[in-house]
RNA sequence: CGGGGUGUGGCGCAGUUGGUAGCGCGCUACGUUCGGGACGUAGAGGCCGCAAGUUCGAGUCUUGUCACCCCGACCA
């Protein structure tokens, strides 16, 4: 490599950091702690949300939006969600500029604020609230089940690329039901979609499980997530499904007559993944030579890559490639033939390589004459050569065999990185000396929680589900306690 | 909000006791190359974050100010 990367070993957030500018995939902007997201990087953006539209229209969700702004009064009426989220608000209070009579440019015009601040939406609970109100009268309206892909902003103290920025992109669905049954699941529903996208199509393992009240979203009654585990040792939330009971309904007045002529409040729930993911995304599969893309949400494919001295070869090459071209975009795989004269075939192999392009194919004259390709993989930089006949079969089975392997080693890796702990000193000495996952008793207190945030800068990142019943105590007070849970530094 | 650091061509950096602003990468042109980030030659590109001050003279010294990055507290 001509361009040093940081390795894992040495700097872990440096090596993240470099992955995202070297893959091209996001910078910092002009404004604090918000990202440009560049091409390359919103590609993979667009192949996530494709695939998650796809199963949320599936499971019988439709799209809509809702305005970024929210009357300030709207926050305060469900009081644990005010409390969450007020600390992280941006406000609007002016609706003009004008020019600054002392010739400093524009100024806010002191005469044009706003009666009623808004709030740049931290999330769209009270406006959708709202709404729903206006929507739901009888059980025949009911559900609604509605998702929106949108911006949102919550003022964050430090900022990460993708992994936590002031503004990011994500979908966040807002369902009303008539039962908290039917609710609940609803939730349950919409967590499994965000498990099986998690591991069918980024090929990142993840626990499904239950909140702890601590960490609980803000006005839910019940959060569950997908916790992932990157490979520092640090787990990441990679996505939440709330059951917010009649919280919201009953803060934004939304009820419905029943079969029976009775008025009742709804239930609702409320789910969502964010551009966060393309960082979890990152920390799963990537390796010291840059990205690593699991086929199924790398935006390229398979690039061809020609090594040619002349004209001639290269047209050569170019006439042999175009038929296989043609077979593997039938077959739907993403390819592209780069003869960029501009840049040398060396070159290229890294440029790809840092992009994560799961598959690469190089041919020069060498493989014309013998009617075969060399035919690198991203995962585990091993190169083959394969006849040229039926290689885009060759292809196919590989782009398949690259993402379950994807999955199966980060998996292994995940699985490994579940230790059990009994002791106060082996939890710590695991989280300082090995990270990943521990699975420790708990006394079930909020007040034990927060004292081992305190001292051991690990959360409970959810409790499994059939998680088994254990009899057993506590890791910091010795309390009895039925369960083990799982505890992590997370980011 | 604490602690640390950095602002100098597009990017990464050097710049000594204050004295004509430099290097690498990238960029442009031409040529030679081409099986893992090629090489040569010739070019283009800078109010040294901003504002005051000291000085004959400031990238360098002083003061102020702004921005960004890293480590904590807060969080998806």
């Amino acid at each position: 490599m001509a361009e040093n990367f940081t390795t894992r070993a040495e700097n872990y957030s440096q090596w993240y950091n470099d992955i995202v500018k070297k893959a091209d995939l996001a910078e910092n902007s002009a404004v604090r702690g918000c990202m440009v997201i560049k091409p390359y990087g919103y590609a993979i953006w667009e192949k996530m949300q494709h695939v998650l539209d796809g199963m949320f229209k599936e499971t019988g969700h439709s799209n809509a939006y809702f305005p970024i702004f929210i009357p300030k009064s709207f926050l305060s009426r469900e009081a644990d969600h005010v409390e969450g989220f007020a600390k992280e608000c941006a406000v609007v209070t002016h609706y003009r500029l004008k020019n600054d009579p002392n010739g400093g440019g524009v100024i806010v015009d002191p005469d044009a604020k706003l009666e009623e601040e808004l709030i740049v939406r931290p999330t769209s609970e009270t406006i959708i609230w709202s709404t729903y109100k206006n929507w739901i009268q009888s059980y025949r309206d009911l559900p609604v089940l509605c998702n929106q892909w949108a911006n949102v902003v919550r003022w964050e103290m430090r900022t990460r690329l993708f992994l936590r920025t002031a503004e990011f992109l994500w979908q966040e669905g807002h369902t009303a039901h008539a039962t908290a049954e039917e609710a609940r699941k609803e939730t349950a529903t919409m967590l499994n979609v965000y498990a099986d996208f998690a591991e069918k199509y980024m090929a990142m393992p993840v626990v499904r499980g239950v909140k702890s009240p601590n960490e609980r979203f803000a006005g839910a009654i019940d959060t569950y997530c997908i916790e992932a585990l990157m490979q520092d040792g640090k787990a990441l939330q990679a996505g939440t499904s709330h059951f917010l009971g009649q919280n919201f309904a009953k803060a934004f007045d939304v009820q419905f007559l029943n079969k029976e002529n009775k008025l009742e409040y709804v239930w609702a729930t409320s789910w969502g993944v964010s551009t966060r993911l393309i960082g979890a995304l990152i920390m799963t599969h990537s390796d010291d030579n840059g990205l690593v893309l699991p086929p199924k949400i790398a935006p390229l494919q398979v690039v061809i890559i020609p090594i040619y001295k002349n004209d001639e070869q290269r047209a050569a090459i170019g006439e042999k490639v175009d038929g296989l071209m043609s077979k593997l975009k039938a077959k739907g795989i993403t390819v592209k033939y780069d003869d960029d004269d501009s840049k040398r075939s060396g070159w290229k192999f890294n440029e790809y390589e840092v992009k994560g392009v799961p598959v690469r194919l190089a041919i020069g004259p060498r493989d014309l004459e013998n009617n075969q390709a060399e035919v690198f993989r991203r995962d585990t930089l091993e190169k083959r050569v394969y006849n040229f006949d039926n290689l885009e079969e060759v292809i196919e089975n590989l782009l398949v065999d690259i993402q379950d392997n994807l999955y199966q080693r980060s998996l292994k890796f995940r699985d490994a990185s579940i230790r059990k702990a009994d002791t106060w000193d082996e939890f710590v000495s695991i989280l300082d000396n090995e990270g990943g996952f521990v699975y420790a008793h708990w006394d079930g207190t909020v007040e034990t929680e927060e004292k081992i945030k305190e001292l051991a800068k690990a959360t409970i990142r959810c409790i499994p589900f059939d998680n088994p019943l254990e009899d057993g105590k506590c890791i910091l007070t010795g309390q009895p306690s039925k369960q083990r849970v799982l505890f992590a530094r997370a980011y």
